[in-house]
Formats: structure tokens, sequence, C-alpha cells
DNA sequence: TTTCTGTTATAGTTTTTATCTATATAGAAA
DNA sequence: TTTCTATATAGATAAAAACTATAACAGAAA
């Protein structure tokens, strides 16, 4: 089989139209030149070059193919020239997935930092359910993901980004908010709207409803945050949103009051994942933290960004690949 | 230097997924496929797989390669096919240099000939002065020639292919012709009208006008063969024009008389010449037998065919090459 | 947990080939 | 003729591509 470099040779004598000539520019030994032409000639089955002692020159057969050769060779440079620009990690396309709960709410707020600071990383970004984000991950449809907590899959690599606080909401004219704030055992009782059960939301509201004795309503599931909305807004009941949401989507404060709730948990946490074998885990846990900083940064008053346990717990969770 | 093997390699891990079946694909041993690939990657300076034991998939980066790698193996594949092709020498295109005053009365007969029987070889013609034909096919802008005897270069190989009549051929008021047919003797004093010195034809009848005693007239000089013709038929005087030149060219019998001259060396002479190292003599030699056998089947009245003195002629001037 | 299986990486060896130096050969020029 | 120069050949060396055997390790199964 002939190599890049032959052909290389072949371009240079067809130029220099002398086997010496080429020889010095090339600087190996003439000998190994001529080999090496006599080799590709034989692998191609053709003649290339007349040689004579005054000059080399192509032959018909030859001079009709050095257009492919010349083409050959660019195509070559070309694609190191490419390979050169990827070695920077930072400069390919990242398949990141979100989920749609998530990634419409904060995305618009980090990815301009994200292409300040890594001026030549490109995201491809896709909305999917969380389950299948991480399957998707694992089954390296994906880069790397935005997913809440917990996880299912134990292979992956956890960077824990920051916790969003889920906030009650309901129609205005319910007067539920006394001053925007409410006891967690106050809840007792209360008829809760969710969305529908393929979206992690729905057990983490559920989890929620048993903890404080809330009763969640699985008459009417919402199939997004904006039909959720909604459906508060219409006097169906109250809901509980993610802060994230709330602070981007609900532009008429008048429709809805929005109330904390004191206690605990009443939150979510959201991690970037990926796996841990990937050779660009270091330029993910340097997006993570870019995330976590510019949360820390813009929305310090709504999420609560977490910057110790994220490198703690892709380590727990699984030993890191020998490195090469 | 990376090398298209390693580049294949590629290629397949990326579409197997496994460098153990693509190991098993190519049939080389898993752990060659292992050493390449990392060697590929360090002289791209990316890492283009992530090796888990499940499957090794591409990385970022090299899942922006791999479309310049396929594009690059493609190229490939096609310049093998294409030196396949030209591997039949008589399937490229050779470049042919003819005589102005040979060439456009001599090819449209035999170039249908050669077609058919090299149906892939194809031709490159272009005219040019006999003398510039010689050059040019000694310095390579040309790969073979067509030109008169005899030559003024002796590193060429050179086969003889015909005898061509050079016809006297006088205005029809001229009153010349008795029976179509003169003696060689009568020729003496005649005023002879010939192309400019450029021409070699001009040489030709120069040599005959000394042997004959026939005066060549300088004062008006053709630019080619049909000013020539046109000189005549205007009462100019009388010339020498070539037996195939007049076969394809004198469509008005009525107006110019065509004469034999009884006597020797009223003749000139075509070769077919290369040069002795072209690795496509052989083809050449076809060539010229082709030539000498279409000119004894459909020319066989006006030119005369030689055939012996072809091979014997290139072997007397200059040792055969080396064979390779 | 241990064991088995399948995959990649590493070690060590052999074979191939790309390269070198030295020299032969032959055309072109002096 | 001799000299110069270009390519080819010979023989040796170094590089690398290939193999076999085995280690390391993840995931599945026992």
């Amino acid at each position: 089989m002939a190599t890049l470099k032959q052909i290389q040779y072949f371009q240079t004598v067809a130029e220099t139209q002398s086997i010496r000539r080429a020889a010095d520019r090339l600087a190996i030994a003439q000998p190994t030149l001529s080999a090496q032409l006599t080799a590709l000639e034989k692998s191609l089955g053709v003649t290339l070059f007349e040689r004579t002692r005054r000059l080399t020159q192509l032959t018909p057969a030859g001079r009709q193919l050095l257009p492919a050769v010349k083409q050959l060779i660019a195509q070559w440079h070309e694609m190191r020239e490419l390979a050169h620009t990827l070695s920077d990690t930072a400069a390919s396309t990242h398949r990141l997935g979100v989920p749609p709960t998530l990634g419409p709410y904060l995305l618009p707020n980090i990815v301009p930092s994200i292409h300040r600071q890594f001026d030549r990383l490109k995201l491809y970004v896709r909305e999917e359910p969380p389950s299948q984000l991480e399957t998707g991950v694992v089954e390296g449809r994906y880069d790397l993901a935005l997913v809440p907590l917990p996880l299912r899959s134990d292979n992956l690599t956890v960077d824990v980004l920051f916790r969003e606080p889920l906030m009650l909401v309901a129609a205005r004219e319910a007067g539920l908010a006394q001053n925007g704030v409410l006891q967690e055992q106050e809840l007792a009782g209360m008829s809760i709207l969710g969305l529908d059960e393929r979206h992690q939301l729905h057990r983490e509201v559920q989890r929620i409803c048993e903890r404080t004795g809330a009763v969640l309503n699985r008459d009417y599931e919402g199939t997004s945050l904006d039909t959720l909305r909604q459906m508060v807004v219409m006097g169906m009941g109250v809901a509980f949103l993610p802060a994230l949401y709330i602070r981007s989507e609900i532009h008429r404060p008048e429709e809805l009051d929005v109330i904390r709730i004191e206690g605990s948990h009443l939150y979510r946490e959201h991690a970037l994942v990926y796996r841990p074998g990937s050779p660009v885990r270091r330029l993910y846990q340097d997006l993570a933290n870019l995330v976590r900083e510019r949360m820390a940064r813009a929305f310090a008053d709504v999420v609560t960004p977490i910057f110790d346990r994220g490198a703690a717990s892709s380590i727990s969770r699984c030993r890191m690949p020998s490195s090469r």
C-alpha cells in the first residue's frame, strides 16, 4: 500500500523534474527517493516518470495522475489543519443534553458566558427528559448533559452545579399569599398541580407532597411548565415551579402570587454529567465551574451554587481512569 | 508523519466502534491497531477515541475529523482507480506534434483507425514547424511527433512511416500536362513557387530544384499549402505539392493539372519520433505500424509505406535503454 | 463477594521497509 | 577521450509495523 510520503515524493519530483533536486528539497538521500518512487509506481501499476540523465519528467500517465495527487496532498494538509484547530479541546463541537424544565431557562443566561470564555467551543444542544439524557450520555449520543439529581446510572461522572428552590405559585385571587411566605406545615391538605410523570419534576413534587401532607392532584397534569402555569392562572390550583423558570417566565406578576415556603428540602439540584473516560473531562469541569460562578454572580438571589461537592462526587463514584 | 493506512484504520474503528472488531475486519492483530491509533493521535495532536471496555467511540474532535478522513480515503481510492485505468498505457493522453504541411491532410485519415484499435487512447495534437517539433519532443513538450526526414537531432528514436511523392501542379491554362506525366529533365529552367523558408517543404523543393535545374522563385513565397495552391491557380507559376495534400484538398480538378514527374527522389519521407527513454515506446511503435498499415490499405496509390526501416533506424541510432 | 468474559493496553520479538553510504552505470559536456 | 552529473544498484542499518503472549480492567454472571 502506498503512503502519503510516497505521494508527496511524487509531487516533489514532478515539480523539480529531477530526483536529485527533489531529494535535496525533501532532505532525504537520493537512492531512498529512487526506491520509494519505484515502490509507488509498482503499487499503482503505472510508470510515472521517464528517467533520463538530463531530467526526469512525467510520463503521459503520470501527467494525468498529478492533479489527483495534488488534490490528495491538499486534502491531507487541510485535515492536518483541522486537527490542529481541534487539538485545542475547547475548539470542537460538544453535544449537550438538557432537560426541558431547565434548559430553556438556564442556557440563555450561561451560553454567552461560555462563548466569552471558550470562544471557539461550539455546543450542539438537544432537549430530552432527564432519564433519556443519562442513557444518552452513557451510550455516547451526548458528550455531556445537565440533569437533575439523583441519578439513576452510577457510571457517570457527576459535577453538582447548583440548588434551585421550588416556589409555590397561586392565582392572585386565591389570596393565599399573606406576605409571600408560608410555613411548610401550612401546605398540608393543599391540592397541588404537577407535570405528567415523564418529567423529573413530577417525582420531585411528589416527594414534597408526601413529606408535607399536600395532595398531588393527578386529574390534570401539565405537559410543560408553561401549561402548568396556565392551569394555575386559570384557578385550577397551586403548583410548585422552579425558581429559574419563574425568574424568566412570569412576566405578569399581577396574575400570580409567588410564595416562598419556609422549611427545608423544597428545592431540586442540578448537575453536569459526562462519561468518566472522556478525554476532555477537564474541559467539562471548567464548564461546570463556569456555570457555578455565573449563577453566583447573576442569580445569587434565586439559586445556590454548589462548589465543593462537584469534583468530590466524581471521585467518590468511580476511580479516575488511568491518565494517558 | 501519518500514513494512509493509519487513516484507514481510524475510519474503520470509527465505524465499528471497537478496536477489536476493526482489527478483525482489517485482518491485523489488535495490538497493532491500538498502537497505530495511538501513533496517529500523537501525530495529529488530537485524542480521537474515547476507549472504554464496552465500546470505543469518537471524541468530539474525532467526530469532526471523520468527514475529512472519509474524504481523504475516497480521494485516495479515486486516485487508485485512475492509476488503474492509466496502467493500460494506451489509456492516457499523449501529446502529438504534427507539421502544418502534413497533419491536417493525414490525421483525418488515421485518427479514426487509432481510436478503433486503441479505444481509450487520447491524443492532444498541436501543429508546429518540424524543427520545433523535434526540440519539443526532446524537451518533453511533446510525447511524440510526426516529422519529415532528415532529422536535425540525433537523440530521438525514429520510426520511418512512409514516402510521399511531391507532385507538380500547374494552372490548367498553362497546358503543361501532356498526359499527366513529365520527364525529370523537362523541369530544367522552370520557375517553381515554394513555401517560405520556415517550412521544411521549402528545403525539400530547393533540393529538387538544384538537382533538376529548375529555378526556385523566391519573389513570392507561400505561407501555407493553401496559399501556394492559390498562387498556382492564379497563374503565378507551378509548384510542388505533397500528394496527400492534393488528394484531400484539390477539389476542383478543372482548375489545376496534377503532373507526375518521372524520375527519382521527388518525394519526402515522414517519420514518427519519440524519446528513446519513453516507457511507452512500445505503444508508439504500434502506432507507427498502424499508420503504415492504414496508408498501405487506403492510400497505396498515393504514398509508399516503409515497413522495414522503422525499428532498424531506432536501433542504429541509439542503444536501447536498459529494460525495467 | 468471586469468577468469567470480552476489550484495550503493554511487553517482547520478528519481519518488513525506509533509510543511509558507497558505488556502478551511463548520458552530456568539455 | 575524460569529466561531470544524474539515476540505479548493493549492502548495511535503523525505524516501524507487524505478530504473540499477557496484563489490566470493566461488566456480567455465578
